[in-house]
DNA sequence: ACGCGTCTTGACCATTTGATCAAGAATGAA
DNA sequence: TTCATTCTTGATCAAATGGTCAAGACGCGT
């Protein structure tokens, strides 16, 4: 009936599953070897399906990528937004910074595929970042100014205090081969959340 | 007579220019695209040569990739190693974290040829990381530690400080490309330089 | 100017890889 | 069961790409 009318794409069953597999392959893949390292047959392989199978769903490499891509990028803020000028900032800020952490270590993939985006130039997401990203990064941007100017924290230049945040938290994701033949024997996330959360914070505390 | 014997490759001038030339275009084709995405061509064509004269003076695709990486590695701890527990703490971390901003600034595509190559795994500077770069760092540990000891600097955990430096300092490099886009207008690196030393360096200070 | 060794390149090869297609197998609603 | 739709794949293609080679051009010390 109007199902197979329906220019909705309604998924069904098989749709939904194989999907799901593919993206879950490919955000492996494209994390480890980059968009022009990674093969399709390798994510093929990875998930389990025929190539052409694989290539049924997502009709172009470039395809695939945008759409983990996208998949990664809309989690991957929800930590900031959530950011509430209404809070004390020491709590909030550590929420923030740990919860970062906690994804970095759970989903070391996701951080990594978002680096080499934007390493490489952000030939994808550049739109995102000069629109959604810029916006959030300004409102966030205003919560700071305003705890400043309320002297609940000391002051600091917000944008860059959010590029400290996001660049200490990622690290260990995206270095993370190179934190651990640092780091002789692994140390327990809560220790290095601890560390993190006092380089970045301690500076930030009135009196 | 000799010069021709020579096991020991006395350069001509022609190699010295095409190799120089050649290390100068990988370096940015690399960092650009990857190991995997740059092309032999692209390189011998942003340098002038043609492939087969190119892969005269480096064989492999990999041997240049290697060439260009140990080549940026040396550089790039000379400031850390510089690192001298006798003076002023704060100071000496001014300094380093100033001496690693400017080469962001000045030579993006040397921190992006690196982190590139520790997001994938790190697969050709393994053996760096667990060996001189441990060591330097465990030196610099002990350094940090001694200045906590002395009092002159307040407690952190030196390691994640050391880590923390790295992450934000590479990060003007590395992320260029969303540092740029967040900050509308451009900002002075002599502002972004006091702003992040700030940010890492006040929770340090005592008293 | 000579001649040896260095440098350069056009043509070519083998492999990898993204993508296509036609034909067949499975699915599921009636 | 029926049969239209969806799903799957072996075979195959065209382009890109790392690398080779033989032949010739050039540099340079004598």
């Amino acid at each position: 009936m109007l199902k197979t009318k329906a220019k909705t794409a309604a998924k069904t069953r098989i749709q939904s599953e194989n999907q799901d597999l593919i993206l879950k392959a490919a955000l492996d893949v494209f994390s480890t070897y980059g968009f022009r390292g990674a093969t399709v047959d390798q994510i093929a392989v990875k998930c389990g399906l025929s190539k052409p199978n694989l290539l049924y769903y997502f009709r172009r490499k470039e395809d695939l990528y945008a759409a983990v891509l996208e998949q990664t990028l809309t989690e991957w803020l929800a930590p900031l937004r959530m950011l509430d000028v209404n809070n004390d900032p020491i709590a909030e800020l550590t929420r923030y910074i740990e919860a970062k952490l906690d994804m970095s270590f759970a989903n070391p993939a996701a951080s990594k595929l978002f680096a080499n985006e934007i390493l490489h130039g952000a030939p994808h997401v550049a739109k995102y970042l000069k629109g959604p990203l810029k916006d959030l990064v300004e409102a966030k941007n205003a919560v700071l100014r305003q705890w400043i100017t309320e002297g609940k924290i000391r002051s600091v230049d917000p944008r860059h205090f959010i590029f400290a945040i996001w660049a200490i938290t990622q690290h260990y994701a995206d270095f993370s081969v190179q934190v651990e033949a640092l780091l002789k024997p692994a140390e327990k996330p809560a220790t290095i959340k601890a560390a993190v959360v006092e380089i970045l914070l301690r500076g930030l505390k009135v009196s």
